[in-house]
DNA sequence: TGCAATTAATCAGTCGTTTGATTAATTCAA
DNA sequence: TTGAATTAATCAAACGACTGATTAATTGCA
């Protein structure tokens, strides 16, 4: 947890009440949920602009005024999905961490450990994207935050995507025998994510070009596959003993 | 060209006036085609539902009802947009695939000449898609179209993806000596052109985790290292006996 | 003159936000 | 335990601003 950024310090959107440090499932809260779930529903699946506020408060089964008096605004409860998706997917991740045998902050694991650690994340994080009806909302959300640059960006950013990216950075060196934190490591997590991603972001296209009605079971074993085998030869290719020669 | 989908066979939007076969630069199609550049960039930029036609009109100093005279609305515009983006992107493509020395249709080329010309493709369409200043706002407008599906994607997935996405795969196919059009190929197709999309659309994030201030010569050479770097290890692992190139 | 193109002005509708009233829940002196 | 006072939350209704689209009048080239 010493790479979790703190996620107390966002101030709190102009006419939200103060936060309830007792019980959330009270009921009172219930609406407050229920605008975030739409909010997180229309925005990632029409984008911000085009999700109204009555077709939010309509989903939500609230009323139109509600948005203002919980979150300040259509702003507010953009901000207030970004938080609400920030916890959950530190969450899964951590989740996706613990079953991928994460190294603990203090032992070292061995090359091999580290290795067969960024493997099996690659392949959750292929399973906890493409494959998890829960996730979608969120994830779509958040790829649709990432095309927009906006103070919401900021704070999904630092509280899940840095520190993610910066601890899959130190596996994927020590996998490799690199510094985590040197530009190659750096840049081979991120095209690996990107492919990961795209497989969500270009979701129509790919089906249609696969003769896929879905991203069934198959399809995500297969994806998942052609994933993984790539974060191989890419930890291959960095490591001192790899098989390819290097890059120019 | 067998490969190439026919780009005529879509009707023009309502309102719109027959496409002169003649000269486009005679002035009097300059509302036209600068409510194209206006609506492709605030289109590609931020969005389609966020885009106003005043704001249009006002970016092509054009007036508001040129939009509705030439394109028969927004909706029409957004549709001549893809249109003159399919056009322009397949000749974009035809340069690279020249450049790659992409083989004509009668002859089959060796192994070694299919991987050449892959590598070399992989490596252009980095530039391509990062580097040159003048496609961003398209490349922008398709990723935009590609989140939303619409009939203007139809149009752009049947005249440019489609024909390329084959195009490549058989290039592939003949270069790891499988089928171009296996399950294997065309997923190994679409992850490679994943890992250089993701690399436009989270621009941002990139930016900042790389510490870059923009995609400049030095970070695109770096970028296209890695996509062909894993391109090449993705063609290594689906060739029956590695990299040893022995004809067929 | 004839017609394609552009213009200013206006249309009905939707946008996000705000209002004042109403209900439900909580507080606190008596 | 009472009952009035306070607060939190929701509601229908309306606000001004802006949306895309359309009109009728005007321009300018052939």
């Amino acid at each position: 947890m010493t790479t979790m950024a703190n996620m107390e310090d966002h101030p709190a959107p102009p006419g939200a009440p103060a936060e309830r440090a007792g019980p959330a499932e009270s009921g009172v809260e219930a609406t407050r949920l229920s605008l975030i779930e739409a909010g997180l529903k229309l925005f990632g699946s029409k984008g911000f602009e085009a999700s109204s506020t009555r077709e939010i408060a309509r989903t939500a089964d609230a009323n139109i005024a509600s948005i203002g008096y919980h979150f300040g605004g259509k702003e507010g409860l953009r901000l207030a999905c970004a938080q609400h998706v920030a916890s959950h997917i530190w969450k899964i991740a951590s989740a996706a961490a613990a079953l991928a045998r994460f190294p603990q902050d203090d032992n070292s694991p061995s090359p091999d450990q580290a290795r067969a650690a960024v493997l099996t994340f690659a392949g959750a994080m292929v399973r906890g994207i493409l494959g998890d009806e829960r996730t979608l909302p969120m994830i779509d959300f958040v790829i649709r935050e990432i095309a927009n640059p906006s103070p919401t960006l900021d704070m999904v950013y630092r509280s899940v995507i840095d520190p993610m990216h910066r601890r899959v950075c130190g596996l994927w060196g020590l996998a490799t025998g690199r510094d985590g934190e040197s530009e190659a490591v750096r840049l081979a997590v991120f095209a690996a994510i990107g492919q990961i991603m795209y497989f969500r972001i270009a979701r129509e296209i790919i089906l249609r070009r696969m003769d896929w009605s879905g991203y069934d079971e198959a399809a995500i074993a297969a994806i998942a596959g052609e994933v993984v085998a790539c974060v191989e030869a890419s930890l291959d290719r960095l490591s001192p003993g790899g098989r390819t020669g290097e890059a120019s």
